[in-house]
DNA sequence: TTGTACGCGTTATCAT
DNA sequence: ATGATAACGCGTACAA
């Protein structure tokens, strides 16, 4: 049995096509009753408008797109919910769309733009590296929210809404100097990450220099093995536990996302060891986990719902043509939990 | 500007239409010229085909698409890693779609298997509670894969991978009664939840009685406010929190999930307890924070990638026409760890 | 090997 | 208020 059309509703119902159409949209000139009888038989057989078909006569859609990069993380869901809301409030309608990790989100933006006709999009995640050339293909109006952005994107000429990687692993590291920790061990991405993982190494190695910290390469810690998610628990457990058994001296491990860190606080532990007694441990990104964990974890809190609240905000000053494209750098803030100690209380 | 189509660049090259889809579309009858110069003049006008006009136009595609409820958490992390391996192993294209909790998921299944002309579904997540009938309107094979399913649905005629969470939910309490305890906390969903929060409850009391131990409603602890996430850490702090200053004395907490569980120990140690010397506490699904928390927590283990590698081979045995529709489901397995006690080492 | 013409299901325009 | 009809952009049967 082939699917119903809007065509077989109309013979059913003993009318035109445009009668249908109008009754399915809401439009103002139909009358009450052709309007009923058309619903009724809609219902009974289970018509469904093809979506594929009104995309492309639309001439537009109030649709707002969020393209998350990689794997959900715990860290975009609250940001989900902020952008669903004023996506919402706004009367745009909401559409969520995951990009492979190998995919090149500027390319799914372009296609899904034509596709469904967006409004504007918001890129959340991932490292943004494109040219400017390809950039402007772009026709509608795009943030990008959180996640690097390379050098070569024109800043002047985009929208975004970021913390500053550099500045904030740098505050991080900076705090664990003046606890008195000279020996840091950092737990970070693999060497060819050109993302915030490199940012944040960054931050940590330019920290150290400022409090004349010679920087230790055997401190400086990654694990090269594709089956391992890089900010995961297990990557930090892994590489924390590496270190410990190098027998390389520190005093304090700086993991660069809040999952590793608890990770490595595993591996302390399995040891034997305690924190903050016997090894200082932060992380980055200000995640639940941190505060539920025990002991808490110090880490970096990024403002998230600030962020998406402000995300959006630009995105329809953008629709609405005020403005002509902003960037926001979000302050983050340090959260000291019970994993850090001052090594001169001792 | 207005968006290049396929007309357009037929225009460019001086030649038909056809042509450049047969080039687009790597079909065998054109030549490598034509093909290269209409490549070319594709790259140079960035032209991006319409997606809406190609699949209205087309009549069948690969695609099989994994309807997601609710807030992915990360248990659907690595089922996701998994049917995105295997469905591109069978050669067919993968397309994610989060449904809205307000949603109803087989009306947007529906709608989606119009628009892109799918070929299977897999349901994750949620409460499956749609009548016959209207799971009949279904023209494509599926799969519900984790998550509750009503008894109204008709198990002999879908296709369903999951584990027996009342079994399971059993399984952890009678291994709580058998360390001894006797006074066993349960933070669960609120009262209204028809979900696997109803069918935990359940094993938790079935468990209770079968070893003689009274149900007393002062253990049986939910917290009724809409904006706390049920499955959270939050959550379970928050009532463990209550559950520990209202006086009521007991022994042990479980927790229907890992998350809520986490957060239960947190409440714990602010009020200076151990675990398990005070308390013994366990979790529910078996991810990775039970693990690398300190001390481990026992759990419920779901066999996460078997389960998915399991969806995907029943929803391909649907498609390729071998079966009828199967139903499968999986032990989980209790993992015992640091955060419950035998009261009898006493 | 290539081009022409039609139709996919819908909405918008223009009649009536 | 309603109906006929022309697009929307693409794939494909058919003709050349």
């Amino acid at each position: 049995m082939e699917a119903t059309t809007i065509k077989d509703i109309a013979r059913i119902c003993g009318v035109g096509v445009s009668t249908v159409s109008r009754a399915i949209n809401d439009h103002p000139d139909i009358s009450n009753e052709t309007k009923a009888l058309i619903m009724k038989a809609i219902k009974e057989h289970n018509y469904i408008p093809n979506n594929s078909a009104r995309n492309l006569k639309r001439l537009e859609s109030n649709t707002i797109a969020v393209l998350i990069k990689g794997i959900t993380n715990s860290f975009f869901n609250s940001m989900l919910k902020v952008f669903e809301n004023e996506i919402q409030k706004k009367k745009y309608s909401f559409l969520l769309h995951r990009v492979e990790e190998h995919e090149n989100e500027l390319d799914v933006a372009l296609q899904l733009e034509k596709e469904k006709r967006l409004k504007g999009i918001v890129f959340l995640g991932g490292y943004f590296i494109h040219s400017e050339e390809k950039l402007r293909q772009m026709k509608v109006p795009f943030v990008l929210c959180t996640g690097g952005i390379s050098d070569k994107v024109d800043k002047n000429n985009s929208s975004y809404v970021m913390v500053d990687d550099l500045q904030e692993s740098y505050r991080m590291v900076d705090y664990l100097c003046k606890l008195g920790h000279k020996r840091i061990a950092i737990i970070t991405a693999p060497i060819d990450d050109e993302s915030i993982g490199k940012l944040r190494l960054q931050g940590y190695k330019q920290a150290l220099k400022d409090n004349n910290i010679t920087i230790d390469d055997t401190l400086i810690r990654y694990i090269e093995d594709d089956n391992l998610d890089t900010f995961s628990m297990k990557y930090g457990y892994e590489a924390a536990k590496e270190l410990l058994e190098s027998g390389t001296d520190f005093t304090s491990i700086f993991a660069i996302s809040d999952s590793m860190a608890v990770g490595a606080c595993k591996a302390i532990f399995e040891k034997g060891k305690s924190i903050p007694e016997d090894y200082s441990v932060a992380g980055y990104d200000g995640m639940d986990v941190t505060f539920y964990y025990q002991p808490s974890i110090t880490t970096i809190k990024q403002p998230v719902s600030e962020m998406a609240e402000e995300t959006i905000r630009i995105l329809f000053d953008l629709i609405e043509g005020n403005k002509q494209g902003e960037g926001k750098i979000f302050d983050a803030e340090l959260v000291v939990g019970q994993s850090t100690r001052s090594l001169a209380k001792l």
